[in-house]
DNA sequence: TTATAATGATAGTAATACTATCTCATTTAA
DNA sequence: TTAAATGAGATAGTATTACTATCATTATAA
């Protein structure tokens, strides 16, 4: 059985659908190897248009600018993510074993899955944990949110949310506990690796430490 | 009684210390308010030197370039808190009440308190809610780890991880727990007020409930 | 077959991110 | 007191970035 995975994205993260044409599929695939190589600040649409061997030009008829280019690539993970937490929660009644699956996706490395042609997961998820905030960090952020552009990221959240309420449903803060199991399991995944000593991980640079990290703090906090 | 805080800045902050001259006083402090303004993206040397009344080749003189001036304003601040808590921590022995002064420091806002002459902390504070990050989430985090230049950061992380164990001394995490309050303190301000969904703020930017969040994240941990 | 959608090729512009040089006023050190 | 060093203004110039516009050509779909 093969099965493709198509991701339905907001009509406002670009100016053409990038994945209904092969240039389009071509600059998704290509930026996120040119962003995870040299970062988000070095990219450029002109790099980007040599590499795929076309124009800069062609790239605008897609995305706006490279920060659009930005939170589509986010909001393209995040609805995976989604996607992927959901799959792997299914069937699964016992709201604590939902949780560290849960962790366990979010913290730990991605395999690039074969089940989307043009994304490259396991790139896609290192970009998320160094760009990603990035996406959000502006000062049009409130606009941005307006168009929705943000959405995959709170649906993942209301998601987690809600698994933290089915199993304490006393809890006052879930959203915010949601937002920072997503985060943090990020950020110290990314400070494991270039600042280790803002971590308790020091040389071992194995991201299960990281998952134990937030297990215990989430249910410390919601038992 | 008028007091004058001094903070040493590492050398390879800046190419000429702006503390030491006229221009480069003025330069701190009216890069606090353009960025502040028009955020960081926006902000160029250009702009600086024409509010300031000089030329772009003037601020070069002191800083490398804007992504190093960003990094000296971070660190600047993390330094003026690490002060900031040790001498509101003063005297305390309590190391429950430590933690939670902490919290409220870290997440409550700042008003420009006049010991330092040409920073405006309340902005500097709103900076690296927004802006922080960027100083570290880059290609070369590395090299700019080895000259030291996020060592404020993890002075702080070290002085608050250390009340923690004081706390507990066989809390596993103490200093990824650290990251978490201060990177969550200014991260959950920052949903609040462009983000409400992320959080269970919504409304009322009310920066004590944030406080609360982290204490009760805190110390379920920990105890 | 005809229309239209997608791309390529080319050109151009304003702004950005620098570097270099020269002058001049003020401090400081010999 | 004189020479040297420092700080800063003025000006110029360059490569790159971040776009916009136009026109021709090639796929594709009705």
């Amino acid at each position: 059985m093969e099965l493709q995975l198509q991701i339905k994205m907001n009509e406002k993260l670009f100016v053409r659908n990038p994945e209904q044409t092969d240039l389009g599929r071509k600059i998704i695939q290509n930026s996120i190897q040119l962003i995870h190589e040299n970062g988000f600040e070095s990219f450029t649409f002109k790099k980007l248009a040599e590499v795929i061997g076309s124009t800069e030009a062609g790239i605008y008829r897609y995305f706006e600018n490279k920060h659009r280019l930005l939170i589509y690539l986010t909001a393209w993970y995040w609805s995976w993510l989604e996607f992927r937490v959901t799959f792997h929660l299914n069937n699964i009644s016992d709201p604590a074993i939902k949780l560290k699956k849960l962790i366990q996706l979010l913290a730990s490395n991605v395999v690039d899955d074969d089940t989307t042609l043009y994304v490259n997961e396991s790139l896609l998820h290192q970009i998320i944990i160094a760009e990603g905030s990035k996406a959000y960090l502006t000062k049009h952020v409130s606009e941005d949110n307006k168009d929705q552009l943000f959405k995959p990221y709170k649906d993942l959240c209301s998601l987690i949310s809600a698994i933290i309420l089915e199993y304490s449903p006393a809890y006052t803060h879930p959203r915010s506990l949601a937002t920072t199991i997503i985060e943090m399991a990020h950020l110290q995944v990314f400070f494991m690796h270039h600042l280790p000593s803002l971590t308790d991980f020091a040389n071992s640079k194995d991201e299960q430490l990281v998952v134990q990290f937030l297990e215990d703090l989430v249910f410390s906090s919601i038992r």
